[in-house]
DNA sequence: GCAAATTAATGATTTATTCAAG
DNA sequence: CTTGAATAAATCATTAATTTGC
């Protein structure tokens, strides 16, 4: 009967119970050995890849996120309906942020680590996701991979460096003023 | 010297050139087996991956389009100063959208394309970003590069679906008022 | 009880934002 | 300052829950 097997993946009990359990556990954004372990280990209980793995850890954190930030936002709409005060101040444009915090992109990124040093950040503990700040040190431990997928066969000359073109369009830099980002100038009330 | 060859890619002209030349020409989000023949063609001029590729264009499409919405927005600022219209209705909360239109994903994901059928929508024409708005039936194309990747062997065992869990915490569903979704009311103004 | 219709949950993609090398 | 690289946010689309009429 299920001739069409489903385009995506479902998963399993199990499956759903490990991964639920490696996030409690600190998992955030496992590297790509990591992923590979997750997957084999997962695949006893039934069909999946790589990249659901890697697609349920960016969704679920995502969403937890999501969950913190809309209970806040009604705490704090709450709060100041209830003070009165003027909350313009914390944008609640979709909800609210979590943690304003310089957001590092300090987790190991989801590409495949070829041969790097793998620090091997995982199971750092259980805080949630206000806790770092610190540790901005140890990036860099990842390579794409889309390296392992766009490989291509290293036929590549010896890096010729011809003369020298216009490659670079310079034509228009900034439109605005252009002081640092985000130009456009918004929250004018 | 060059003991640390640099972190990163540094496309030579010709490559760059040949490049943008394919941007103009209308290719935007090459899938896998593109972005193979690209890597392929580029790598003579100097050490490329398909991950340089696949960042190129999501970078250039992005950064194009930001100079393009920069110009909308110094625009239409202009403009509306000088009627002193209120001009709280096009947003301008990071620069001014450039399509509103419904924006379908309607290219091939930047992923590996294993065996599906290849519709191959490269060199579509020149047209910018807004062109589209039909075609969302050819979907699918694409399964994630991450798959490759991530590939793990098939030792999967034959979906056991065991005794049940608690697995989905279904404490809370709705924080705000969940309408549909951005439940957070925001323009209370 | 059961399927069609609706809604909620969530897997998969795309876009926006950010960081930092050069 | 430009731009390659990486991550987060937003969005799309499909599956599962749930409701509803019979």
């Amino acid at each position: 009967m299920p001739q069409v097997p489903s385009t995506r993946w479902c998963p399993t009990p199990e499956q759903l119970m490990i991964l639920e359990e490696m996030y409690r556990s600190g998992v955030r954004t496992p590297n790509a050995s990591q992923i590979q372990q997750i997957t084999a280990r997962l695949s006893y209980y039934g069909r999946i890849e790589g990249k659901n793995v890697f697609y349920w850890f960016q969704n679920h954190k995502a969403r937890e996120r999501q969950k913190l930030r809309r209970r806040l936002c009604s705490q704090y709409q709450l709060l100041y309906s209830a003070n009165s005060l003027p909350h313009h101040q914390f944008y609640c444009s979709q909800e609210a942020p979590v943690f304003p915090l310089p957001l590092h992109h300090a987790t190991p990124s989801p590409f495949l680590l070829q041969d790097a040093n793998s620090v091997c950040k995982m199971e750092a503990g259980d805080a949630e996701e206000a806790s770092s700040t610190s540790d901005a040190t140890l990036r860099h431990e990842s390579m794409a991979m889309v390296d392992a997928a766009w490989a291509v066969p290293p036929c590549c000359r010896p890096l010729r460096t011809l003369d020298l073109f216009p490659t670079k369009s310079t034509g228009l830099k900034d439109e605005c003023s252009t002081t640092s980002k985000s130009s456009c100038s918004s929250t004018t009330n």
